[in-house]
DNA sequence: GACAGTTATTGAACCGATTCAATGAATCGA
DNA sequence: TCGATTCATTGAATCGGTTCAATAACTGTC
């Protein structure tokens, strides 16, 4: 029935339109219009259009036609620097996306993932993509990614962009004020002991870190949580140099976080325990609070645990996490629908607030 | 800098390599050389081109232009009727979403989501999407999803489609043989008194179903669940006809669900309490046991449970939920591959085998 | 029977690039 | 110095549609 059976080394070519105009014997014109605008045509044409249409197996207008001459894709894109399947293993990227989705379906939109691990392609993906705009993942060095997209001359909303750059609408949070509250909430709770779980502050150096380095960190989000940690605890005594920082790696996807456990290992083995975790993300977070009660370390009993975005898996731990909850998929609505309307964008940049979402994972100090 | 300024009404048509040609004093064609194989055009002219490009604020070639010409859009489109959240929210998706990318990345590939909620929309959307192939995660009610997409003339796989169709290639599972397992491992622990808990089997109709009349059910992985289940029983002895079946509507990404609260509190109103739930979903099965524990019915003490798909949230639960685990990431990566190379798509049909996954929410009857 | 008014169809231009046979210029060998 | 090569560039065709001004074919009116 198929064309499957010509002996031909598969060099049959797709039958186009004016292949179908020619066989009705009409115009391609109206050959067109029969597909896209039927209410032209005359009813007895139109069936001899689709008639001529069965009969040589045409598949319809091909979209790439219409497109060149229509302009609009109708699709946004959503490009990382990780693998694509980052998008369905993270939870904050999961969570953001459910909010792009939302706003993609409520317009009708599509959504293409573009990764671009492979650094050669990265270009090539960026350039090639058929979207009507970007919005950028770039929880870690996305430059590259910033300058390649602003060359397409598409619109485009970056997420949490490390640096600040007033030339680019970018969409991010408060790190400064969140990690402010976070140890707040602790120092309320009656601590003075602390220990801080960093993401990694400078392309992959996991490991102990001076709080003064880390204040010229490279990367923007990790610099402000730092600061908003240590100075609300100098701010109620606690020397900053006292308080153990460590910085670990956080591959996504690896299931086993060896350097967190490094890190533990050593902040629980000096004479004086911290009684409080500051937690820059949740993933490290809920690792931690395993940790600590594999090494018979109640929590919230003896170490209080406070994470930072709020992904929901915090909501099911044992105990639920206390985090400074990010509006992830508001961020992910509010990116979507910058891009689809580009008029709509706000001034460039968004500041998003960060709430704490109290459970059960902080308590006052013991004894 | 930019053309942002400029006084006209939006009409500014962006510059094409036509343009850029002009400017620079080279053909067309050279111009596209520049771009695209830049190895053939003397240096001196590249920079001149690229200087040209540069003032007139040219944003590189157009990959609409490059499509038409080139065929290959280097994307695959994954479809689905329900919105297009579910591929982030839905464990079942999300996993075969993971298998999916990891062949697209591999493939150096994109990746498309397609939803097609609007029923108008879902024509068009099929239509109109730029991939080279699809894949059709047809869960439920994917006939006019397959229809749509065959008109297409590209490749394309269907995931657990209902009825078997040899004329289009599909990857599904055993789901007589998984279901059938699943009875067999409960009998084998000595349990003698069951209850089924069904995926909706007849669009839509929640509530007590006769197992003779879902032998005919329109959607057939339920069909063929329940026949491996109440055969299976019945080879034992065990009367189908005694099995209480309740199917439950599965509103995905609906948190509470009224249907199976419904349903449980009926089973377990019965003078003979079931000791054994036979569940079709993992997520039904979830949603079971917490409504057993918070019932005082102890999970497997009193009720074992048993499910069906292997999510992986399955083995964090309290506790670890039993269940007949597919290969979904092995899934979506082979349904990846077989629409990037249509060619190795293997003899239309596979039917792949369902393992007994055996975790801590199913043991001997009471007793 | 001529004229205005609809309505259906046509033909050609156009969307923005890539590709390739043909041309021209420069280099090389004898 | 001439013919043979190589290399860079050009011009035109092509990809598969949509759109729109112009035309043709009717309908209805006075």
């Amino acid at each position: 029935m198929k064309n499957s059976s010509s002996p031909d080394g598969d060099k049959v070519k797709p039958t186009r339109l004016a292949d179908v105009a020619k066989a009705a014997g009409v115009s391609q014109g109206t050959a067109s219009n029969v597909f896209s605008r039927p209410e032209l045509v005359r009813p007895e044409v139109r069936d001899r259009v689709h008639a001529a249409a069965e009969a040589i197996g045409y598949a319809g207008p091909d979209p790439r036609g219409r497109l060149l001459r229509a302009g609009k894709v109708n699709a946004i894109g959503v490009a990382t620097v990780e693998p694509l399947s980052i998008f369905f293993e993270d939870p904050y990227s999961r969570e953001l996306m459910r909010g792009v989705t939302e706003a993609a379906d409520a317009a009708g939109a599509g959504v293409s993932l573009i990764s671009t691990v492979n650094p050669e392609r990265l270009a090539w993906n960026i350039e090639s993509a058929l979207v009507d705009g970007f919005i950028l993942s770039c929880l870690e060095g996305g430059e590259k990614l910033v300058e390649l997209t602003r060359a397409r001359q598409l619109p485009f909303v970056a997420i949490d962009l490390g640096r600040p750059d007033p030339t680019i609408s970018a969409i991010g949070i408060d790190d400064y004020g969140g990690a402010s509250a976070a140890a707040r909430h602790l120092l309320e709770l009656g601590h003075r002991r602390f220990a801080v779980i960093a993401l990694e502050y400078d392309e992959g150096k996991p490991g102990w870190a001076h709080p003064d380095q880390v204040g010229e960190a490279g990367y923007g989000t990790v610099r402000n949580r730092m600061r908003g940690y240590l100075e609300t605890l100098a701010a109620a005594d606690i020397d900053a140099g006292t308080v153990p920082v460590w910085a670990a790696r956080s591959i996504i996807g690896d299931e086993t976080m060896p350097d967190l456990a490094q890190g533990l290992e050593q902040i629980f083995a000096a004479p004086e325990r911290p009684t409080a975790l500051l937690v820059m993300s949740d993933r490290l977070a809920l690792e931690s609070m395993e940790w600590l009660q594999q090494h018979d370390l109640a929590v919230p009993g003896d170490v209080s645990v406070i994470g930072f975005d709020g992904v929901p898996e915090g909501a099911g731990a044992q105990p639920p996490l206390t985090t400074m909850a990010q509006p992830i998929r508001r961020i992910g609505r509010m990116a979507a629908m910058a891009v689809l309307e580009p008029g709509s964008l706000s001034p460039s940049q968004q500041m998003l607030p960060v709430e704490l979402c109290l459970r059960s994972s902080t308590a006052s100090p013991p004894r």
